[in-house]
DNA sequence: GTGAAAGCATAGGAACTCCCTTGAGGATCT
DNA sequence: AGATCCTCAAGGGAGTTCCTATGCTTTCAC
């Protein structure tokens, strides 16, 4: 079998033309050399090297061989040098799983801080729902992710960081001039997004249970892909949205300028966590990862 | 020490996702594959798959790692494989790729010429179509090969050396008055050969796109395996075809006496092309052998 | 929930490889 | 002719590789 030790051997042979002076110069016994030789030369079934009195010559398969040699060894260093790159997070690619609308509060200045640390990598932000990032994390697609706490959690690790309330939004600043009742969340006329994810999104999960708590049934009127749509829609006065108080504080100015929100009453949150399969030792680029990202949403939200 | 047995795993292991599969794979035990991969991640200091649950998951660094590994195995097969070159062009066997219908208008001639300047070779001509004659060279299987020119060529360096036009026949003289146009070609009644390799064939490829461009829909009555056999249907009025004008001047007269033939509007060519993988190291047989092809091919077809 | 199946890790032992030391057999140079 | 340098071969110790058998965890189906 071919192997890299050999080839090494046979360059080193090739340019001093000696196994001796091969054997000093890779600090090895000249039997060995002699042997990584001649079994290159077996495995191959040709001749390399000519024995002729003192020392040795090269053949013409010989010097075919050469760049071959130097250009597979040379690739195995790259390989190495690769990965050690990576390691050093010189370079490479670092994923994250993120739901939604978590983009809004961390994600462009938490790539720009990880960019800035460590010019050379790649970062790749992935999910745009808690449950979906959750399967990936289970399947071990992402190492790491920062989502909304989800109620269940089977093989999963949940460190809570943070929470943040959930607001109602509207045009009309009567509606806001109150906290909101699960009735009158009842009667409103809304625009939810998320809706690929209807049943499992956990803000839905939460605001069906307020309302069926005071027995009321839960409709919605709107379903929109991305929270920007929603409080677009809202801006134009074609319905109210309930949000996270940070998308609000972020989105509402841009998007819907006029717009006012309240709180719910009774008030409801949305907690904030480190999520990881249990037992998972993390790598250093999730760690740093986490680190930044806890760092960030305790900025914008309430710190538990 | 990092080693090439150690990659081959890796990547087996990377592709199938799975330890078990690639010990399969590679007619291994399982705990071998685990052992290699294992004194990997320790030589090169990092984790490379986490295992979860049913399986393995590459990390990010597995990623960089990946296409350095591939280039390096390939690194040492190319380093093999020009050593068998060299030693096959001592003793033993020369191959080369050609297409179906090249053979009507180079292969044995080609051969001769080639026995009489080195008699102690063997020769073999490979292939009946261009895109299993392509499968072979990326195999390594063919060293080089003289192929109806691809679309798509990846791995393979073309240089394009003739061009020959397709022409419609018939042995009714009235439908090769005049070049026959997208239209009358999808009503006419076809025969085409190469059935087999239906999907690829790039002579396919260029009617399709010809029919469909016009707003036809391609549809062949009789589908056979060989030129002859097309030419020899068409002979008996039972069909038209379409063929390599070139193939059209060897055939016609001896399989298809009466019929004539004429260009498509707008005309049609294919193209010739020396293939071989790039980077290769050409023997000085094969090298002998694209000259005179080359020769060959350019007094039957226009050259380029 | 519970049992079966799938998949990785670990342990122990046989076979092989790697590399050393020692000594023999030839070229080359003086 | 003899000294010197080099290749080659044999034997033995250390380390690898690869196997079978087994244990543990996760996943899937009923």
């Amino acid at each position: 079998m071919l192997s890299l030790h050999q080839l090494r051997c046979f360059l080193t042979v090739y340019e001093l033309g000696s196994l001796t002076a091969a054997a000093d110069e890779l600090g090895y016994a000249q039997p060995s050399i002699s042997e990584q030789v001649r079994s290159l030369e077996k495995s191959l079934g040709v001749q390399l090297f000519r024995r002729v009195g003192r020392g040795v010559v090269p053949t013409t398969v010989a010097d075919t061989l050469r760049p071959h040699a130097e250009a597979t060894i040379a690739a195995a260093e790259e390989a190495r040098r690769a990965v050690q790159r990576v390691k050093a997070f010189e370079t490479g690619t670092i994923r994250f799983g993120m739901f939604g609308s978590a983009r809004l509060y961390v994600s462009a200045g938490l790539v720009t801080d990880v960019l800035e640390r460590y010019p050379g990598v790649r970062v790749e932000i992935i999910g745009l729902n808690s449950s979906e990032v959750m399967d990936d994390l289970r399947r071990g697609q992402i190492e790491a992710a920062l989502i909304a706490a989800p109620p269940t959690s089977e093989g999963l690790e949940v460190l809570p960081v943070a929470r943040d309330e959930m607001v109602y939004v509207s045009m009309d600043a009567s509606r806001t001039a109150t906290p909101v009742t699960a009735r009158r969340l009842a009667e409103a006329r809304l625009v939810l997004a998320d809706t690929s994810y209807r049943a499992t999104d956990s803000m839905r999960t939460a605001l069906r249970k307020m309302l069926h708590e005071a027995g009321h049934n839960p409709q919605t009127r709107i379903e929109v892909e991305d929270v920007e749509t929603a409080i677009e829609l809202v801006g134009r006065g074609l319905a109210d949205t309930v949000v996270h108080q940070g998308a609000a504080k972020e989105l509402v100015p841009r998007l819907a300028p006029g717009a006012s929100w309240t709180s719910l009453r009774p008030r409801q949150y949305e907690t904030f966590a480190i999520v990881h399969r249990v037992n998972a030792t993390l790598s250093p680029a999730a760690q740093l990862m986490i680190e930044l990202a806890v760092q960030r949403i305790r900025d914008v939200a309430e710190p538990l």
